[in-house]
DNA sequence: AATTATAATGAAAGTGTTTTCAACATAAGG
DNA sequence: CCTTATGTTGAAAACACTTTCATTATAATT
């Protein structure tokens, strides 16, 4: 209680070592414009006083916060926590602050995030968030706002963004398979998707009505227990298959159904995880799935914001190259 | 690029509503003295201009931020994604936008992530991390942030505090356990452990001393790959026991390499997972765990904080209790 | 030593709000 | 119709900095 502090102030430290503000601004600043005696007075009171600047302040004076928004739809998946754990990262070590904006999967949500993105004053946002559409990014962008998007094809000349080429792998995937496989396949189509999602679903379709194979949707939850219970179900009837799943849980659920019901996996049943986190190796059989280094996603992401901001390097637009690894989910 | 739009002030509003500023701010406010009349005005010509206010202005005039610190170890554990979610919800409810601070589970990185939650201007700090010790936190309590600490028993007067019941409840499981088994049990020491974990062991040691039991300690990296392989050595030897370890991915590691060297789980190996994230279910077996609604801790954190930010109710101490699950991967 | 160039400093305005306090307008009461 | 109470408004200070520009001090040049 006794060493309870008061937010002490430039002005105070100006006073206490009898320069000006703009001095002790100066000082704070590394500007060189300072001679060597009046820096180490001004650094000692402000050592002595304990002064911090306030970021505050600092940010309403030169516009700037260095705070970046990171808009996402749940801080819940796996994939996103990976992500979020490069851009930490990185924004570390330059400095940045990263304020989360979620959208909770909802239209309105995401509305409502917009505003907030504008009204926080970061200097600038990394969206990797299906919600956001062309729309409401561009109004971002109409506020001078630097935005990355990640997995997001919105039109804009003033954004830059990042794509992950699983719509392309995909359909290599299932070329691949067509050679040597014989299952049918199916996709797992979750309720609530999301763009990306669609469109790799689209690319699924499209390979298979290029290839006159003949293919199945199951339409399910976004939860490991439902489709559990679901597979369960199916595998009554449906004795193989080839399944696609969009993430670890849901593939597991397939995996585990399917052994449950007595069948083998991979020999009767197949299954792809397409956004494989580190929990393919521990689930068994072990999960094929595409990979993708998501934390490096997440401190490119981080990279080129920050070069947006500084106008250093502009790289517009990135491609993440996913790797099909091949494990013990499916033949080949 | 023509509709870019150069930040609107207050003001303008003022301006071109014919009033003055602090009758805008009035109106932005909700403040009651406004004759409907102005209100309408001024209503209308901000949704003209399109104005939104400067929370960076704000929150230098009000000293308050609406924005709450979350001090975390890392973004990358399910675990905390889990808390993040249960946090992002019921700021979101609140009005509160939530800033990251990770220490990497660095001593030093954590003093950095003092200076910054000083500096940042947060109305608050959630501190999920045992890199803080009591210095940094009553620094931080010194500056009067208001605070609330999840499990790290730290002493201060002004912090509320949030914690779970895992020492007591191994003790329990452990001495149940003496009921009806007979394997000899071992801890998974992690190398960088914190004292959360530290405090788990202690207690696993002190239940052994008091029945006078023989028990081991194994000292692992935290990563499966490596407990996988290490385990893959131990299970050459050791060929009965019963492990508990800290995360799902650890117990896993053992379940897994115990399976892949030729010995059963339960019957030969037991495993328990300290904190049980949703992929107990997932792992085969499944994984007997303490469970704890991690997400509801997120958003009883929030409201904590929250009461201690309006003055409306201050929960001090809150205890969660965490709930034994028997599984697949113990006999009892 | 005088002159010029250069470096260090401070005064003051600017950043976009809120808030206090005084002034003014309106409504109520006599 | 005047007085008092109540409700609305605006002027100006405050929040804690940065930055420009003018001024002063110092160093370099002749």
């Amino acid at each position: 209680m006794n060493n309870m502090k008061d937010r002490v102030t430039i002005y105070e430290v100006a006073i206490s070592s009898g320069v000006s503000l703009a001095t002790v601004s100066r000082v704070i600043n590394n500007n060189p414009n300072v001679t060597e005696k009046t820096r180490k007075k001004v650094e000692e009171t402000i050592a002595r006083l304990g002064y911090k600047p306030s970021r505050l302040a600092q940010a309403l004076a030169t516009n700037k916060t260095t705070n970046i928004g990171i808009v996402i739809p749940s801080a819940n998946y796996v994939y996103i926590a990976n992500m979020l754990n490069g851009m930490t990262d990185e924004a570390k070590l330059r400095g940045y602050q990263l304020t989360l904006f979620v959208t909770n999967k909802s239209k309105e949500d995401a509305l409502q995030v917009v505003e907030k993105v504008i009204t926080s004053h970061v200097d600038g946002a990394i969206i990797f968030d299906d919600e956001l559409d062309n729309e409401d990014i561009n109004k971002l962008a109409s506020y001078k706002i630097p935005l990355v998007v990640i997995n997001n094809l919105v039109k804009g000349d003033k954004l830059a963004s990042i794509n992950f080429d699983y719509e392309k792998k995909i359909k290599e995937v299932i070329q691949q398979y067509f050679k040597k496989g014989s299952k049918k396949m199916y996709f797992l189509h979750l309720h609530h998707s999301g763009r990306l999602l669609e469109r790799i679903e689209k690319s699924f379709i499209d390979a298979h009505i290029k290839a006159g194979k003949n293919y199945g949707v199951f339409s399910i939850e976004d939860s490991y227990r439902q489709t559990y219970a679901d597979f369960m179900e199916i595998f009554k009837s449906t004795k193989s298959g080839y399944f696609l799943a969009y993430r670890d849980s849901l593939a597991a659920a397939v995996i585990n159904a399917a052994i449950d019901s007595g069948l083998r996996v991979p020999q009767d049943i197949e299954v792809l995880s397409i956004i494989g986190t580190k929990y393919v190796s521990i689930i068994r059989p072990q999960l094929s799935s595409l990979h993708l280094d998501l934390k490096e996603v997440g401190s490119k992401a981080v990279m080129m914001l920050a070069g947006l901001l500084t106008d250093e390097q502009k790289e517009k637009n990135v491609e993440f190259e996913s790797t099909f690894v091949k494990r013990a989910s499916t033949l080949f």
